[in-house]
DNA sequence: TTGAAAGCGCTAACAG
DNA sequence: CTGTTAGCGCTTTCAA
């Protein structure tokens, strides 16, 4: 049983290969007469037709195919999520892209893979970058010429678009929430602060609230690791070394706040009672958690549209227009911060 | 600046095309002259040649790509992973590929649109199909001829690789363990109860537990919606209000698990004091319940490792061998079960 | 408004 | 051991 292609499809209809792809493609404007396009239609359908991308990407230089790249985090490991972040965002994408009739490669890449060979090997028409990639990979990519969104990066680059959130803001405001809760000694636990990655803008955003407030950022309040839960737990283990300085934290990722919340728990630290937590995300976790999370909410959904529509409007149009799109950030109070009781 | 192709590769290397498609593809075993081979390579290197895959594919018809699909389990829904058990799947399955040098195609799907087209369009080389996916569409997928691997699914089809579970066993030792700790009324919780799914052998599981130790199945211990957090609250709430005839339950999905517990904890029930639980998946969300979930466990890895060796084994024999893989289970024993208090 | 013809970049017989 | 020669299935000038 041979695959049926273009020109089975022209001989059924009576016309030649090159109509059939015209009102395929609706290529010059519809210049086709409306009762071949009919008829070719028909002849679609009747045998059941189904256009081989290969073959146009071949000749068209157009693939339908977006790259999506999620680099590991945490070299060595298998996994790219230890976040459920990724899955949210990753189906949001997926879904957009199948509404455009476009298809996703999605990608990991080991520690300093570099990508380029995927996305020029496969000739996507554009590429989605989650989270901090290197430098140097990220520059190799403009060799590719097709649109490449950044999404939560700090890149400052007028080749790349970008889509992320008001990072130092939302951090801000869940740190004034806590300051607004009586808390004056606050702790900062975050992923690894990575130059143009999310969290040096929450550390900003973190220490200007405290500044704001006149209190002082204590070097022994700031924690930094890897975005999952264990190092929640670590963190957690930390901090009661460290003698337990704090009342309160704002953490910048849901997966880390479920394992401090653990690693505090289990050493008999009440939250909120006895440490106040706001988080960051706001993915389905924070509700799930005990207590449920008092968090920044980001709209994780629409982070994922807005990247490929991006990609897609740079797609079409020819010329180059850089484009920045910045999501709204809002807290979800939920049941992780209390008041601090008035001490002395 | 034009991209460089076999060609100019070829002219590079003093040698014609076809010897340089040779050398890269290693072809009819090692033809080709050391010398020859180390020219080529050195002009590919020198010239940063990447070959075009939409041209190998159309004149090899391999594609080195592999379809993965992800049914939308809950239709209208956009999001595919409203369970993080998919999202450690998919990492293990693209992170598989790629050490094969294989790449993945990413696609959801709506609710009844078939996959196909999509799948015959982009000439996959194999597809993995995670989860329920409607009879006839499966059949349909048949006339791609290419591997398929189902994950999860029990359709018997001598043309469908499965891998899978011992989800009837799993679900006894779940039941049996509560049993053992004293509990004679045990509810059953899933997501729905489909021809051919998992939660039909969990089911059957739980029953022949439930038999074994002489006790019968009574109609209203059994719950069965949709494999999310909200339909673990609804659980929750009908489990009250019919009377809260059970001391212990066996739900289906860490998920579904979580939804309960906090449903029940709401109205405080407490976990496991009032009411045991042993639950599904070991996801990494178990550990971060509370109480920590008593679960059983399955390597989400191997059968996303296993899914994808099948495809490559079936891709390369010529001839059809079926194969089913079934991966063994485990009991981990965390926090949510206690032992029954004997009463009266 | 439609068709003929020339590729897109690569692979795969088949010669030599 | 290597080169020649056809395509793979589709798009796209260019003519008609």
């Amino acid at each position: 049983m041979k695959r049926v292609g273009i020109k089975d499809v022209a001989r059924e209809a009576g016309v030649s290969a090159s109509t059939v792809s015209y009102v395929l493609n609706r290529t010059p404007t519809e210049t086709i007469s409306p009762e071949t396009q009919q008829r070719v239609m028909e002849a679609v359908n009747r045998l059941g037709y189904v256009p081989n991308l290969n073959a146009r990407s071949l000749s068209s230089r157009r693939s339908n195919l977006i790259g999506v790249l999620i680099p590991q985090t945490e070299p060595g490991k298998e996994l790219m999520f230890s976040n459920p972040f990724y899955g949210e965002l990753l189906s949001s994408i997926e879904y957009t892209a199948r509404q455009h009739g476009y298809h996703l490669l999605l990608s990991g890449t080991e520690e300093d893979q570099d990508y380029l060979g995927i996305a020029r090997t496969r000739g996507v028409d554009g590429v989605i970058i989650v989270g901090t990639y290197p430098g140097a990979n990220l520059n190799a990519l403009k060799s590719l010429e097709v649109p490449i969104v950044l999404v939560d990066s700090y890149v400052k680059d007028e080749a790349f678009h970008t889509i992320g959130i008001e990072d130092k803001e939302g951090a801000r405001m869940a740190t004034r929430y806590l300051i607004e809760n009586g808390h004056r000694s606050i702790a900062f636990v975050s992923g690894s602060i990575r130059e143009n990655g999310v969290n040096i803008k929450r550390f900003q955003g973190y220490c200007s609230a405290m500044q704001e407030a006149g209190l002082a950022v204590e070097e022994d309040a700031v924690y930094s690791g890897t975005v999952d839960y264990e190092y929640g737990i670590a963190a957690a283990q930390e901090f009661l070394s460290r003698g337990r300085r704090q009342t309160a934290a704002f953490v910048t990722a849901d997966v880390i706040t479920m394992g401090l919340l653990r690693g505090l728990q289990q050493n008999h630290v009440r939250i909120p009672e006895d440490v106040s937590v706001v988080s960051f995300d706001d993915v389905y976790l924070s509700q799930m958690a005990y207590p449920a999370l008092t968090t920044i909410h980001q709209d994780i959904a629409e982070k994922g549209k807005q990247a490929v529509q991006l990609v897609l409007n740079a797609a079409r149009s020819r010329e180059h227009h850089h484009t920045e799109c910045i999501l709204p950030l809002r807290l979800v109070v939920r049941d992780s911060v209390c008041k601090r009781r008035d001490e002395g």
